[in-house]
RNA sequence: UGGGGCGUCGUCUAAGGGUAGGACAUCAGACUUUGACUCUGAGUAUCGUGGUUCGAAUCCACGCGCCCCAGCCA
């Protein structure tokens, strides 16, 4: 650690400790995960925060299993995470532990505990047990069993562990204050009886500890001095504080620091098993899940991730942090490590009519303009390529740099080609390019002097391998996925009415033939696109690739201000840009329009499913649309003076399906309504009867 | 209406009585054999109201807003 940053509030208190001797220098600290789910990002940060303290003051990190509840826990989320906090760079050597290794000491504890008259053995039912502890403002009253007599309490605390009574039936109680303002302290629950099988103890016990009983227990005995959780759990150290008090034992400190959040993500466990569970995305390490897993098979780098999470620092604001901060720190990682290839995504043949038929000749490119010890690698180029459709425009804007009839540009690595014909087929669409090449500049500028503005990737035809290529994108569409419909009636999971239907596009990619050795696990910038990583699902011959993530792409912002978004719908979206203004009414055309704009839009039933006024706009309804898709689509139309919302629901509109997605009032929308008339006197257009999703003309 | 915590550019985050700084985003420009990278420039912030002080983001008071807590989950 060389860095010139400011201290984190955790840092700046071990300093101090470390300054006073608090614990004699000693930095121990540990990640407690519980083994009931994959780690994901918000693990990473705490993982980092851990160990990246006991790597700063020449520390210790353990990593331990909080390994409490049998009915939820199992051995292959062990496995995982041992294998995500490894990848990580979680050092923690050979201090792997079980909290369930522990719990012969921890019932000795609670035994003292009970001898001490300061724990209990309680025969109040969970509902009974609710109504005792009062509410927020209420204060709770006491267990009538609160008053046992010790030998009544052990006798009943020995019968619990030797599995006398039924699960649900008692409880071991901690005697504190039912009257207390904090909850936590109205004698919480230190054993229940639970007759599962444990992933590690098996059947040898049928009473388990509560969190709040077992953590400060387990930090003590491994000696840990700063024991660092999340905000939520601040109303927990005083019972942390009090156990250990009472018992007089080795006295950790507790530090709560606030949890990531990220735009476009869900971070629950909760959440993130029910995608898994029902089939949203492939499985835990799906590469659009949020889990170190995902992450991982997706490209992204440990090194990115640690850099991320010094970057966004470390404090107690509840605060979100920007899905670009995670996307550019992969970025620029990548950037700096990956070998550049060149890859085709979406196949235009280009023939080079004045290039020898038959002739091959090898063009020798950079592996990384960042990084000159990559040295160069020999790419073949013939009279047949392929380029990106997206860099050829029959009738281009000006500020289109690329290939287009009567244009100059450079193949990357080649030669300058000009544009001199191109082919359709018999609806019009181009389907071959021909151009010339000048043969003096081969990897090089034109010996006259002349320039290009462009340079674009190419593969030769006959050379290319094919690859499956898996385009990701972020998993929700929403910044916030959820937020919009919380409370919607009937809708019990808002952040699926969020996921994003693009998040996955394959596609049949033609790549370089270097790339036909890369083995799994291998990144590549292709260049112009992005990042890739080699997906383990490759097997010999046949190459799948995984879109880590895109490059920036200054193009799409111009196209987008240019041209309001239309012009242009790339196979993947790219984050939407802002509008600078306000945008226009949505149900208000554009001025002009060209015929060809015109015919790219498309058309098609939908029918109403929920409607409600948008928040400090006037106009504006956010109505939920069926399109026959996986899911509804979110529409804000400026309908509101002439149609009340609940009088929409129900209704069978149409619907203007392949718009960019556009923010208003912050609401993501995903559609046009098509309406006639203006103002209070509008009317909707009717498909007729039909099933949503049909195409209307 | 109980207890706990948090409020600084759009978003994160520094400064903790003495010039409100940085990063990301945005906009403008330069460079470019990746419309990437890099570089230059610009705009935008101390929740509010009082008070203490030569001086307050910082200290005090009173408000306001947001988050967490009523599992035999963690």
């Amino acid at each position: 650690m060389s860095d010139t940053r400011s201290l984190n509030f955790i840092e700046a208190l071990v300093e101090a400790d470390n300054a006073s001797g608090r614990w004699q220098g000693r930095v121990h600290t540990r990640f407690p995960p519980e083994p009931n789910g994959y780690l994901h990002v918000g693990h990473a940060k705490s993982i980092i925060l851990n160990s990246g303290l006991a790597r700063r003051y020449g520390g210790k990190f353990n990593l331990r299993f909080d390994d409490t509840n049998p009915a939820k826990e199992e051995q292959e989320y062990v496995d995982s995470i041992v294998n995500d906090v490894r990848w990580l760079g979680g050092e923690f050597e050979d201090r792997l532990f079980f909290a369930s290794d522990y719990f012969a000491q921890m019932y000795d504890w609670a035994e003292a505990l009970v001898k001490q008259g300061k724990a209990y053995v309680c025969d109040l039912s969970a509902d009974q047990m609710r109504e005792y502890r009062g509410t927020l403002t209420e204060p709770g009253r006491n267990s009538p069993f609160r008053d046992r007599a010790v030998d009544e309490n052990l006798d009943l605390l020995r019968r619990m562990k030797q599995g006398e009574f039924a699960p649900g039936t008692r409880t071991l109680r901690a005697k504190i204050d039912m009257a207390s303002g904090n909850i936590n302290l109205r004698d919480p629950v230190m054993y229940r009886i639970v007759k599962e099988h444990h992933h590690r103890q098996g059947d040898a016990w049928v009473i388990f500890p509560s969190y709040d009983w077992s953590h400060g227990l387990e930090d003590s005995i491994e000696r840990i001095t700063h024991s660092i959780c999340t905000l939520e759990f601040e109303n927990h150290r005083p019972l942390y504080d009090w156990f250990l008090d009472q018992l007089g034992l080795y006295h950790p400190q507790q530090i709560e620091f606030a949890k990531l959040q990220l735009t476009y993500t869900v971070l629950s466990k909760r959440n993130l098993l029910y995608l898994v569970t029902n089939g949203h995305v492939a499985g835990w390490d799906d590469p659009r899940m949020p889990t170190i897993a995902g992450m991982r098979r997706r490209g992204y780098t440990s090194q990115a991730l640690r850099t991320f999470c010094e970057d966004i620092g470390v404090t107690k604001n509840d605060t979100v942090i920007d899905l670009v901060r995670l996307e550019n720190a992969v970025r620029d990682h990548l950037n700096a490590t990956a070998p550049r290839r060149m890859a085709v995504l979406s196949p235009l043949k280009v023939v080079v009519t004045n290039y020898p038929e038959g002739q091959v000749e090898h063009v020798e490119v950079q592996n990384n303009p960042e990084d000159p010890q990559a040295g160069v690698r020999a790419v073949p180029f013939s009279r047949e390529l392929f380029i990106e459709r997206d860099d050829f425009m029959e009738d281009p804007p000006k500020k289109f740099f690329r290939l287009a009839p009567g244009k100059e540009v450079r193949l990357r690595g080649a030669y300058f080609v000009t544009c001199t014909g191109l082919v359709k087929d018999e609806r019009g669409a181009v389907t071959e390019v021909h151009c010339t090449y000048d043969p003096a500049t081969k990897g090089a500028n034109a010996p006259d002097g002349r320039k290009v503005k462009g340079t674009i990737h190419w593969v030769s035809a006959a050379h290319a391998v094919e690859a499956e290529v898996r385009v990701y994108d972020r998993l929700f569409a929403a910044e916030f996925p959820g937020a919009a419909h919380e409370g919607t009636p009937g809708v019990e999971r808002p952040f699926l009415l969020d996921l994003n239907p693009r998040s996955l596009e394959v596609v049949r990619g033609r790549l370089e033939p270097s790339l036909a050795a890369a083995a799994p696990g291998e990144r590549f910038q292709f260049e112009r696109l992005g990042y890739f990583t080699i997906d383990a699902d490759s097997k010999p011959g046949v190459l799948v690739v995984n879109r880590t993530v895109a490059l920036k792409d200054a193009w799409v912002k111009e196209l987008a201000a240019d041209e309001g978004g239309a012009a242009k719908a790339p196979a993947v979206a790219p984050p939407a840009p802002k509008p600078k203004a306000p945008p226009p009414a949505p149900t208000a055309p554009p001025a002009e329009i060209e015929f060809g704009d015109f015919a790219k839009v498309s058309l098609r039933a939908g029918r109403v499913l929920a409607a409600k006024k948008v928040e400090k706009a006037d106009k504006l309804l956010e109505l939920s649309v069926d399109l026959g898709e996986s899911g509804p689509r979110t529409i804000v139309s400026g309908i509101a003076e002439a149609f009340a919302p609940e009088a929409l629901v129900g209704r069978n509109v149409v619907v203007v399906t392949n718009l960019k997605p556009r923010a208003l009032k912050g609401i993501e929308s995903r559609g046009m309504i098509l309406a006639s008339g203006s103002g209070k006197s509008l009317s909707l257009v009717n498909p007729g009867d039909v099933p949503p999703g049909t195409a209307v003309s």
